[in-house]
RNA sequence: GCGCCCGUAGCUCAGUCGGAUAGAGCGUCGGCCUUCUAAGCCGAAUGUCGCAGGUUCGAUUCCUGCCGGGCGCGCCA
C-alpha cells in the first residue's frame, strides 16, 4: 500500500542497494516494516531476502546499506541491527509528505475505476422484530459500501426485503384469527417491532402445540392441525394473489418496511437499490423451467435442482419444491440475474452468516453453469453471529435484545453518564445529536473491531462501558483535537497552509518530540488500512488502525512536551498541523465505517 | 459421517505474502488533573500461541494427523 512517504522511502532504499539487489522500489516498499520498539527507528527494512541473490549474510547487508542510507534527505538515522536495516525519518521531511493531503481535509470518495460493484445486506424478513443480530450485518455491509467507494469502485448498496414465505403466514394467522377487534389494533409507533411479536406468539404456539403434540396430546394436535391447515390457506391466498389477503400482506408489509427505513434512518444507512422477494418469486420459478428445458437443472424425487458436484457433501442444490413453489435458492438467481442485467454489475459481493456459505457456494456454482461469467465476481462475506452473554439469541425464549430497546438504552447510558453535565450549557438538541453520534459510534465500531469469522458476543454493559478500543474512545480523542484546534482559533492562530512542499518541509522540521513522530507514522498509515479493509472485505483492520491512530493522537495532547497553544513560532504552527491532520483523519477514517464524530464531548 | 469456522495473557481479542524479545484492550497493582476535555496519559505483573509431527537458516503464521468448541448438511429462510 503506497503513500507517499513510504514510496520515497523505498525509492531512497532501492536507490542505496547493489545493481545486483534484484529488488525494485515497489518490492522494497512491500517489505518495509514497523520496527518491534519504535526508540529503534520508524521503520524497518529486512535483508533476508536479498541474501541469496547477494550471497551476502543479511546482517552485512543491512551493515553496507545502512552506511549509505545515513545521509539521505527522508531518513535522519539508519542503523543496522542483524538482519534489519532500522530507520529514523527525517521528521520535516517525512511529515511534509504526510500532512499535506489531511490539514484541508480528506476528500469523499469519488468513484474512479470502471467496475461496478453491488454490496447486498441487511436483508430482513418483514413481519419480524429487527434486534441486535441484524446489526452486525447492517453495520459490516455499510461499512463495506464505504470503504469499496474510497478504494474508487462505483458502488449500488442494495437491501433485500424478505417480505414473502410462511413467516409472513404464520404472523397474519395470528394477527387476524388469534387476535380480538381490540387487540389488533398497532400502536402509533413501532408497528413493525409489533408485528414481530406477532410473529413471535405465532411461532411460540406451533412450537408448544407441535411439543405438546409429539408426546400424545391430541388437542394441542388437533390446533396445530387447523393452524397449519390456515396457514397453508393463507399462503396459497397470497401466492393466488387473492384481493382481501393481499391487502392483510400489504398494509402490514408497510409496517415492517416503515419501520426498517426509520431503524436505517437513525443508523445513517441509505440503500441505493431495494429488492424484494416478492418480485423475484415469480421470475425464479421461470428459470427454473427454462433451465430445466436446457437440461442444465434436473429432477430429483419430484423436486427440480442442479448438480454441483463441487460441494462433496450435499451435490444436490434443490430450486423447486415437489409441490412446484420456489426456495430461497430458486428466488437468489432471480435476483442475481436482475443484477448482472438490470443493474449491469461487474461484481456482485453478498453480505450474509456463515451459515449460508455452502448456499451462497451452490448459487455461484450455478450462476456459473447458467452461463453468467459474473459468477465468478460473486463473493460471499460470511460473519459469525452475535450472541448475547446468556447465550445465543432465540426469540422463542425472549433472549434477544430488539433494537428499540438497544438505541433507547445506549442513548440514555450516554446522556446519563457522560453528557448531563453539559445540560443547561449545550441545548438539548446538541445533547441528543451527540448522544446518537456516540451511541451509534459504540454498536457500529463493536461490530466492525472484531474480525467477521469470530462470534460476537453482544454484552450491553460492556459495550456502554466505552472505555479502551471503543468507537467513542476514538470518537474521543477526534473531539479533544477539535478543541485544541478551537483554542487555538480563539488565540488567532491559522492552521498553516502546507501546499509548498519545501515550505512545509521547513516548518515542520520543528517537530522533534517522539510523541510527534509516532503521530506522524500513524498518520500515513490510515489511509493504507483503508485500502487494505476495502481491497479484504474486512472493516475490521481499520478499526485496528483508528485505534492505533487515535492512542497516537492522546499521548501527543496529553504530552506535556507537546503543548500547542502555549508554544511558539514555528513548533506551534507545526503543532497546529499536526493537530489539524490528526482530527480531519480521525474523522475521515471513522466516517469509512459510517461513523461520525461530534464536535465536541 | 462429510464440509466450513474458531482455539494466542485471568477475560475479550490483534497478529493474512513465514522474520527482531508474540502484542492490545479490559481486569489487577502503582503513579499523573493550578497548564489545550482524567471518556485521557504513564509504569508494573501475567504466555506450553490447543496437542503431536513435518517443511525451513527461521513457524503463532505453511503442510499432515489428532483433541476441544461452534455452525451447516433435499423440499425452512
Amino acid at each position: 500500500m503506497t503513500t507517499p512517504l513510504r514510496r520515497q522511502a523505498a525509492e531512497t532504499i532501492a536507490a542505496a542497494l547493489d545493481h545486483d539487489a534484484p529488488l525494485g522500489a515497489q518490492e522494497v516498499m512491500d517489505l518495509l516494516a514497523i520496527p518491534p520498539d519504535r526508540s529503534l527507528g520508524d521503520l524497518a527494512f529486512p535483508c533476508f531476502k536479498l541474501a541469496k541473490a547477494l550471497r551476502t549474510p543479511p546482517p552485512k547487508i543491512a551493515a553496507d546499506l545502512a552506511g549509505r542510507l545515513a545521509h539521505s534527505a527522508i531518513f535522519a538515522e539508519a542503523t543496522a541491527a542483524g538482519g534489519y536495516v532500522n530507520l529514523r525519518l527525517a521528521l520535516g521531511a517525512a511529515a511534509a509528505l504526510v500532512l499535506p493531503e489531511m490539514v484541508d481535509g480528506l476528500p469523499e470518495p469519488t468513484a474512479n475505476r470502471s467496475e461496478r460493484v453491488m454490496v447486498e445486506y441487511s436483508q430482513p424478513n418483514t413481519h419480524k422484530a429487527f434486534h441486535v443480530g441484524h446489526m452486525r450485518n447492517l453495520c459490516l455491509g455499510d461499512a463495506l459500501v464505504r470503504l469499496l467507494r474510497a478504494d474508487g469502485y462505483e458502488v449500488i448498496a442494495a437491501n433485500y426485503f424478505g417480505d414473502v414465505g410462511a413467516h409472513i403466514s404464520k404472523c397474519l394467522w395470528w394477527y387476524l384469527d388469534r387476535l380480538t377487534d381490540a387487540e389488533r389494533v398497532p400502536p402509533a409507533s413501532g408497528r413493525g417491532e409489533w408485528l414481530g411479536e406477532l410473529y413471535s406468539s405465532a411461532s411460540n404456539q406451533l412450537d408448544a402445540w407441535e411439543e405438546a403434540a409429539k408426546t400424545g396430546d391430541e388437542t394441542a394436535a388437533a390446533q396445530l392441525a387447523q393452524a397449519r391447515a390456515r396457514t397453508t390457506e393463507i399462503l396459497l391466498a397470497l401466492e393466488a394473489r387473492e384481493p382481501a389477503m393481499t391487502a392483510e400482506w400489504q398494509k402490514t408489509r408497510a409496517w415492517s418496511l416503515d419501520e426498517f427505513a426509520e431503524i436505517y434512518h437513525w443508523c445513517g444507512v441509505q440503500f441505493d437499490h431495494l429488492f424484494y422477494e416478492s418480485e423475484v418469486d415469480e421470475a425464479g420459478l421461470r428459470i427454473v423451467e427454462e433451465y430445466l428445458a436446457k437440461g442444465v437443472f434436473s429432477e430429483s424425487d419430484g423436486a427440480v435442482g442442479v448438480i454441483n458436484e463441487e460441494v462433496k457433501h450435499m451435490p444436490f442444490f434443490m430450486l423447486r419444491k415437489r409441490d412446484g413453489t420456489s426456495l430461497y435458492s430458486t428466488k437468489d438467481l432471480a435476483l442475481a440475474r436482475r443484477k448482472f442485467d438490470e443493474h449491469r454489475i461487474d461484481r456482485s459481493i453478498y453480505v450474509v452468516d456463515s451459515r449460508q456459505s455452502d448456499h451462497f457456494r451452490h448459487v455461484f456454482l450455478t450462476l456459473k453453469k447458467m452461463g453468467f461469467t459474473q459468477a465468478d465476481a460473486c463473493h460471499h462475506v460470511p460473519y459469525e453471529m452475535v450472541e448475547l452473554p446468556s447465550g445465543p439469541m432465540a426469540g422463542r425464549k425472549g433472549n434477544v435484545v430488539l433494537f428499540r430497546a438497544l438505541r433507547e438504552n445506549m442513548v440514555a447510558h450516554v446522556v446519563d453518564n457522560y453528557l448531563a453535565k453539559y445540560r443547561g450549557e449545550w441545548s438539548d438538541a446538541e445533547i441528543g445529536r451527540c448522544a446518537h453520534q456516540l451511541a451509534l459510534g459504540a454498536i457500529k465500531y463493536g461490530m466492525l473491531a472484531r474480525d467477521v469469522n469470530q462470534k460476537i458476543v453482544f454484552d450491553m454493559a460492556a459495550w456502554l462501558e466505552l472505555e479502551g478500543n471503543t468507537g467513542p474512545y476514538i470518537q474521543y480523542a477526534t473531539a479533544r483535537a477539535g478543541s485544541i484546534l478551537r483554542k487555538v482559533d480563539e488565540a488567532g492562530v491559522k492552521v498553516p497552509s502546507l501546499a509548498d512542499r519545501s515550505h512545509a518541509a521547513e516548518l515542520l522540521a520543528a517537530l522533534a518530540e517522539p510523541e510527534e513522530r509516532e503521530l506522524v507514522t500513524a498518520l500515513d498509515g490510515l489511509r493504507p488500512a483503508v485500502i487494505q479493509a476495502a481491497r479484504s472485505l474486512r472493516p475490521s483492520l481499520l478499526c485496528s488502525e483508528l485505534f492505533e491512530l487515535a492512542k497516537a493522537t492522546n499521548r501527543f495532547m496529553t504530552s506535556k512536551n507537546c503543548r500547542v497553544v502555549q508554544s511558539d513560532g514555528n513548533v506551534r504552527l507545526a503543532r497546529v498541523a499536526l493537530v489539524a491532520a490528526a482530527a480531519s483523519a480521525l474523522r475521515w477514517g471513522l466516517g469509512r465505517l459510517g461513523i461520525e464524530a461530534p464536535a465536541r464531548m
